[in-house]
DNA sequence: TTGAAAGCGGTACCAA
DNA sequence: TTGGTACCGCTTTCAA
């Protein structure tokens, strides 16, 4: 709307330009950005008389037309596919949140600035931004988000969905792997009769774990007790959880005598909701919740959690990014990352693990490289 | 470092110009802008013409040349002062993740979008970013960052640190008013010693805090009980709450009995940490606590929150920033926001309110605007 | 050692 | 209606 070419500086001083300092200085352009570049070869005397009025005139290079040469912005367009449906941001789920952070501070490492996008968006949204890449965390199937960004061929760094596409690179948890080192451990301790709360999604990592939980209860002679929450938040998965347990049939006995609950929510909620339908955790119960919430630790007793490690995504995502990145190469890559379980007091009989509760930023924050 | 004009393409086919399609259409680089644009005055017939060419050769503007053109990027540089020397990300905080996707979206909807920056970064970071204006939120005391942006006459927001200074725009939570409203809402429900936790920083809010905490005892003639977290996350405002219930004198009748818990933290675990040092809630001791967790709508029973309504303050800055940015103007502005008290059955003495735990996304989410 | 000029890839003015 | 050309601001080659 307002075309003032000096990037709202437009009222006051326009922006000074190259030209303008070296006029000031008695030289030319060419001089002038050797100078303060530290490129080319000069006097000293030179050098400093152009950095000097540089200085006093309060230079700044033109970012833009800098990137115009260069070629390239460093910039890296990020949004999230799966809260495209949903009114709530995606920030409101930690798991999100860090993944966000956790993914800005492995490409600002590599001297690339993320640029968040709104989950939903068509190319004229991006289309005047100058992406070298982007990223899709969790799309839907077949979301147009991906599409459009393959389509363009804008490099991009999303889930397993796009195997193979040219310029595509992918990253994803490895649920199978996730799913049975939760369900062995519970058996480990003695239960029987796990159930599982997972989100009512069509998302590629619930699915998977709903696979692998079928087929773990296959193998294992056990009768699949799946939950499936109808809604993003607390509510519904307190609402799965205490309809789970105080179902008819599920005294103690013929219920289930441990929990996965998958889908994201407060652990001590979970805690909560277990006790109020009448089951100690872990005599009764026990209990291993998938969350990035460090409250997990704090409960009494503490809760064992499945992190998904947003860190590592982020870090083996931007790291396979930067690669095509820097060659130049259109061809597709992959990483399969492994989860992180946290043993403690609500999944562990022997009460040998977890009455001292572990500091606040526990062993979780360690050693995860 | 490597040095391709061709935003990692390289290897692939050299990106497509303007002028490849000019010379395809046999028409000239003017003639094929405007068509695309859908400026100028044409005959349709040429018009589909270049528009059939750029299809057919997949052309897509580069970015970067138009802005140049244009003078103005359309991005905003976005950073979190507070967790400069924290290690965690400032995204583990619910009220910064909210905070940081309101103002994606504030500036989405105008038409600017976002870049996440480093905490601590120096102007050399965003230097080469084509940055119309930076947000620098909860700033340090004398935080460089904001200073690097002033100097640099980046149009900034942030908070009420540097009201005054031209090219700066301001908001604040009204803490003052915030800090009143939930005292004397625990007067008005029978609370005579209410106790204030709060974190141990030099952040501006938390200094007013204290400061109307202190003032407002004086008013009433109670005692200040007021403790400091020393540190960020769940364990220290547990720890807290704890030493504060179980010291000596702290005895029903001599300790406090009501408390608002300032300091971000879980709502669920500060209300556990509260049964387990003793107390009912709210019989023996009521109970507010700032927070942005949806999981405070889920306790039983449920926990009043006090929300610091982050997106509030991200809409009010956005439109105070895009003002100045559309008329060029560095006339500083600003503006004090208020604060939202969820009243539940945790600080209510008469058991009408509560019982009924809210929606999941319930009543805090409605009727902000 | 310094500077003129040619780009980078579009957009916009103005003449034909 | 269409196209030549200057220009956005900086970097870089190359000649002086």
């Amino acid at each position: 709307m307002s075309d003032t070419p000096y990037g709202g500086d437009a009222a006051a001083t326009p922006r000074i330009r190259l030209v303008d300092v070296a006029r000031e200085a008695g030289l030319s352009k060419t001089t002038v950005s050797a100078a303060l570049n530290g490129t080319g070869r000069m006097s000293d005397t030179v050098r400093e008389r152009a950095r000097e009025a540089a200085r006093r005139l309060g230079y700044r290079p033109n970012a833009t037309a800098r990137l115009l040469r260069a070629g390239h912005a460093r910039l890296i367009g990020y949004a999230v596919g799966e809260y495209a449906r949903d009114r709530g941001s995606y920030m409101d789920s930690p798991y999100f949140a860090r993944l966000t952070s956790a993914t800005a501070t492995a490409a600002l490492q590599r001297g690339y600035a993320l640029v968040l996008l709104p989950a939903r968006c068509g190319p004229e949204e991006w289309a005047d931004l100058p992406l070298d890449a982007a990223i899709v965390a969790d799309p839907l199937d077949d979301d147009p988000l991906v599409e459009d960004f393959i389509a363009a061929r804008v490099p991009l760094f999303t889930d397993r969905s796009v195997e193979g596409r040219p310029g595509t690179h992918w990253v994803d948890v490895d649920a199978d792997r996730a799913v049975r080192e939760v369900l062995d451990h519970l058996r480990d301790q003695g239960a029987r009769r796990p159930a599982v709360v997972l989100p009512g999604t069509d998302i590629r990592f619930h699915l998977a774990v709903a696979e692998t939980y079928r087929r773990w209860c296959g193998e294992h002679g056990s009768t699949p007790r799946l939950v499936r929450t109808d809604g993003p938040g607390d509510g519904p998965v307190v609402a799965a959880v205490e309809g789970l347990l105080t179902t008819a049939g599920s005294g103690h006995g013929s219920g289930p005598d441990a929990l996965f609950v998958l889908a994201e929510a407060s652990p001590p909620l979970v805690l909560d909701a277990i006790r109020r339908a009448g089951f100690g955790v872990p005599d009764d119960l026990l209990l291993v919740c998938a969350s990035e919430d460090g409250a997990a630790a704090h409960t009494h007793p503490p809760v064992t959690t499945l992190s998904l490690q947003p860190a590592l995504v982020a870090e083996k995502g931007i790291e396979l990014l930067m690669a095509a990145l820097e060659t130049g190469s259109r061809e597709p890559t992959g990483a399969l990352v492994p989860t992180r379980l946290e043993v403690r007091a609500s999944s562990s009989r022997g009460a040998a693990l977890g009455r001292a509760a572990p500091r606040a930023d526990g062993p979780s924050g360690r050693g995860r490289r």
